[in-house]
DNA sequence: ATATAACTGTATCCTTGTAAACAACTGTTG
DNA sequence: CAACAGTTGTTTACAAGGATACAGTTATAT
């Protein structure tokens, strides 16, 4: 009576989007971390890194909303990334509350330096799926999310 | 200099599949507590009911691998759901390191219960997305995650 | 002006999940 | 059989992330 690996019922689980959006991250997140064997920091930190980058000067806030970082967690993280010298946070003098963030020259080396081992194992299609089919995958994300197309790669 | 918000730049972050994944799973995640509001389990309890109820017998460890969840932190959620009198294992005569799982009364009205509820939130079309393209999103996954299609809904 | 509300980051505690070592059991190989 | 390796679930100790309450600052309303 006891099902057979590999021939299990999903039942209704199958067609929930959640229920697979969070299998997916999984398997993602499990092929990034077997890929980059450590050449790369932790998935947060990089994307804080390449976020600060693209967007000099962002708020830590704003930084936390776009990323879906806890405000608290992104306290954490950014006081790491300075302690580790790549990552400075000034007061703007307009709001004394608010920290702007800037990746120091090391950091913006950091930051070029791990997205190029990343960006190796992305472009390299995840098996399962034809070049095509990850475009499309990526371009639905895309659009639940609600983030505009830039174009980068067409 | 400091980017607004809503027109961040999100540079290859945007291109790369495992990014979108998490934040399309943390948005799914949110909408899912969102929307039950205390009226369903978590999600990984709720998913290893579903799944008990359609593989009766299954054993932990092979659900665990199913679900990606660590032996060890199944081991604890087996054991409130055991707690909470929705599940019970039984150890079959064959193999006595192992248990298999099966749903009580209870469990099986407490999932189907939960699932309605949960259903009724997911068929309503993720508003970003079209009913055909939250479709295809679901497809894509499916075949990201090598699980077969069951034509369960058409 | 002064009080009140809202915003921004921080510190604290707590829950959830992971890692590693372990005990019980099974299977294999000499 | 005896020894050894692999599996299965559990325990323990820890890290990651979330909830809450807070201090400092800014904006708004009397």
């Amino acid at each position: 009576m006891t099902a057979p690996e590999g021939r299990l019922d999903w039942g209704p689980l199958g067609d929930s989007l959640g229920f697979l959006l969070r299998l997916a991250q999984l398997e993602a997140f499990e092929a990034y971390f077997a890929a980059m064997e450590g050449a790369a920091p932790l998935p947060g930190s990089l994307s804080i890194l390449l976020m600060v980058r693209g967007n000099p000067g962002i708020r830590q806030g704003v930084l936390a909303r776009a990323l879906r970082i806890k405000r608290a967690h992104m306290t954490k993280i950014v006081q790491s990334l300075e302690q580790a010298g790549l990552l400075r946070g000034s007061v703007p003098a307009d709001d004394r509350r608010a920290i702007e963030l800037h990746l120091t020259p090391a950091g913006l080396a950091e930051a070029e330096r791990a997205w190029s081992a990343v960006h190796a194992h992305e472009t390299a299609p995840p098996a399962t799926l034809t070049a095509e089919e990850a475009a499309q995958l990526r371009h639905l994300l895309r659009r639940y999310l609600s983030l505009q197309e830039h174009g980068h790669e067409p």
